[in-house]
DNA sequence: GACCGTTACAAACGATCGTTTGTTACTCTT
DNA sequence: AAGAGTAACAAACGATCGTTTGTAACGGTC
């Protein structure tokens, strides 16, 4: 047995911090998970809290940072959204742990970290707005959806997606991505015969 | 004070279980809720566990006899959907806490108990995929759609809800469901150009 | 090869958990 | 008025929680 490195101990947290949830894994149990004793985690870090900060503030990066690559890829509205909303899906399952974490686990936070997050959170949100608000000026999308409440339905179905995914399953990742895009678009996008009635 | 009821003590688990989870909310949280001692509760169940019990199948029942409403409301597909909507919309703000606690708090039961509500959540999605797919074969919704997909979709913003709606914010439950219904509407139903083209 | 920091174990700490026990006080029934 | 049943308290049970302590084995560095 080789011996563990600290991203080894928060890996396997995020691990079950995602399958069981903070409150329900002791760190006896992340220890089993490790092959070495609940105490002899505290080499690693310094309490249990830490990790699910660390965890949470992994996923909250590479949202972040996924959310800054879509809006600079383009400056049209229609395709900021495909890549927001392809970006999303492939943080989601390509570091599905850390995610699912984030997603869930954040209310065990203290109130401290967990302000952090709710605004790390709403910068976030905020890009879906500001793009649906952009294609409505623009006049590409449809003036009578409410812009907020569009990137509010947007983004319940990307935060949901973790609940029912399977990596095996009917649907593999680049066909969801397209007919969730197509799905939100037909419902933000002015249809042919309002722009033919211009 | 007058003494309580076995309903009281359940109403106010589902409010904790709500707001703080089943796991982090102590028997001895909920006593203080109802200006008890934690042990005094077992005058009124006999178990913790028990108590998550009852408000998942009490929000269960609500969410599936509305469906029943809604599916035998009409028999056109589009009418059917509307008022899927607007019957889970009106259960999760009507019955916040036991809908919470049903959406969030269910993998904290115990196999066996997990088990029923898993297959109940599943009839109840399954009125939403039939819907869709019987509009389809209606020839009201368009044929390249995934129904399952869709389904997944809508249920994904109805399920969003209660992590983000405000009572005395800026969105009123009518206009919420409305501007669901025609969103998720136009992610279904043909467009008038292909119709036309029949 | 002596030294030092790291990683782990074994054991225990106090706190809190769900739950039980024994007892008191209240309310309803007869 | 007597009795039964219920709802509450006060206190404690064993189990488990997050965490700390002391110590042994290990790896890399001068």
């Amino acid at each position: 047995m080789s011996r563990l490195s600290r991203d080894d101990v928060i890996e396997a947290a995020g691990r079950l911090f995602a399958k069981r949830g903070y409150h329900a894994t002791s760190m006896r149990d992340l220890g089993g998970e490790l092959g070495i004793l609940g105490g002899s985690v505290y080499a690693h870090v310094s309490s249990k809290e830490e990790l699910l900060v660390e965890v949470v503030q992994r996923a909250g990066r590479l949202f972040g940072e996924s959310a800054a690559r879509a809006m600079s890829s383009s400056d049209h509205p229609e395709e900021q959204l495909r890549a927001l909303i392809g970006g999303h899906i492939r943080v989601v399952l390509d570091h599905r742990d850390e995610a699912q974490t984030f997603l869930n686990e954040a209310t065990a936070l203290g109130e401290r970290h967990r302000q952090a997050i709710v605004e790390e959170r709403d910068t976030y949100e905020a890009h879906y707005r500001s793009v649906i608000t952009n294609g409505i000026t623009a006049g590409t999308f449809r003036s009578d959806v409410d812009a907020n409440l569009a990137a509010t339905f947007v983004l319940s179905i990307l935060n949901a997606i973790e609940r029912w995914y399977q990596p095996d399953g009917r649907v593999d990742p680049v066909s969801l991505a397209d007919q969730l895009h197509r799905f939100a678009l037909s419902g933000v996008l002015r249809s042919q015969e309002e722009l033919d009635a211009e």
